[in-house]
DNA sequence: AAATAAAATTAGTCATAACTAATAATTATG
DNA sequence: CATAATTATTAGTTATGACTAATTTTATTT
């Protein structure tokens, strides 16, 4: 099943305005593809019916899982070859987009993977917008201190600031490691010590210097 | 005037079979291409329209400057990217050329110079073959022995076998560098010493010792 | 609700680059 | 030289993916 270059672009406009939680309509996708509506409905029909995605006029453009994977993988090798670009060749990030959108086109079953690995497998692309790996998942930015995480809420760790031995000590200790979900029972007005659960386990209570050393993404 | 994926294909194909030497027909551009020689046909005429080739029943296609031009900045492009694919990504060679076959039709003012850079300037693709420069100029390899070069032969230097002082001090006296241009004058037979001129200077001889140790281009 | 604007859709056209089938020209062979 | 085989060329067709213009549907105003 392979794709021609157009639908390509197709899938990773529909991709993109999904995410934007637009409704994925033909004017909206024409907008995006600089080109017409009629156009559009065309291609959406041939993408239909090869079951990349489902289209309704009421609700709009969704992809398919097929579709999605399909997405995904251009827009993987897109942000790898900006990467590239940026990283190995001393383009300017400003500079690479347009050669991007051209690369992103090139098939080979190995190329994504041994890119990736020759570029020190990043996580984000020159602009700062995650790499999806090849199972399609997106890296998150680990960029909210536990420390401002409000009650009740619930959050994984991403990163932590203080690689101190004393503190991955008490880190062990507390049984908190990479990807550990917290939850925020309560929060000390006086302190701002925390009172929390790690994965699940038993209440404890922590100190603001703990919570402000620690990067978590919210759920 | 920029070129369609399939021109450039063409453009390439006519490069290579007119330095095959044979009669560049549509026949011979189809069995290289895989396709119909009534699609040549018509391409053949677009490509004169765009003055980069002529064509003429009786004596083929040939290239036009402007076409030997584009012809070989794809082909630069090509061997570029194989040296890429099999220096940086770990590629075989012999997996290379229907990656390459897609990355040679990129197209950024600035890529290849930048590829060229970033792989060292390579001369050679994986596959031996020599690289055009920016100029569109083809390396040669010196890959003939002085000693091997016949009588009233002119030759280049290419490089040397040799790197000890006493042998580049010699070749230093006889003011015989990279690039200089030898005459092979006569050659005795007892001990293949030989009488040459270096860059049309004075006769001098040389032993079979000193011809072993630099290979040179044949004109 | 009626009028108006915007969006979606259809129908028909065009350019590119292939193809097949038929015909013309060339080249090779008995 | 005549016939056969090979090439070249033309004419007509197809698929892709764009377009414009006209029409229908949906949404927004008054
Ligand atoms: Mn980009
Ligand atoms: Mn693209
Ligand atoms: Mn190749
Ligand atoms: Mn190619």
């Amino acid at each position: 099943m392979k794709k021609t270059y157009s639908e390509e672009n197709y899938l990773k406009a529909i991709y993109h305005l999904g995410k934007a939680k637009h409704k994925v309509s033909p004017k909206a996708i024409a907008d995006a593809l600089e080109n017409n509506p009629a156009s559009v409905i065309d291609m959406l029909k041939k993408l239909q019916e090869k079951e990349l995605i489902t289209y309704d006029k009421t609700k709009g453009a969704f992809l398919s899982h097929t579709g999605e994977i399909a997405a995904l993988d251009i827009i993987r090798k897109h942000r790898l070859w900006e990467v590239f670009l940026v990283d190995k060749l001393n383009y300017g990030w400003d500079e690479v987009h347009d050669i991007a959108e051209q690369l992103e086109h090139i098939h080979d079953d190995q190329l994504a993977k041994k890119l990736d690995d020759f570029l020190g497998n990043p996580a984000f692309d020159p602009h700062g917008d995650p790499i999806p790996g090849s199972n399609g998942k997106m890296p998150v930015y680990a960029n909210i201190l536990l420390s401002d995480i409000a009650v009740n809420q619930v959050c994984k760790v991403g990163s932590v600031r203080d690689t101190s031995p004393a503190f991955l000590k008490y880190l062990k200790q507390l049984d908190l490691g990479l990807g550990a979900k917290i939850k925020v029972l309560e929060k000390q007005e006086f302190d701002n010590s925390m009172v929390i659960t790690i994965n699940g386990g038993q209440q404890k209570t922590v100190s603001n210097k703990m919570t402000d050393h620690i990067l978590v993404i919210q759920e």
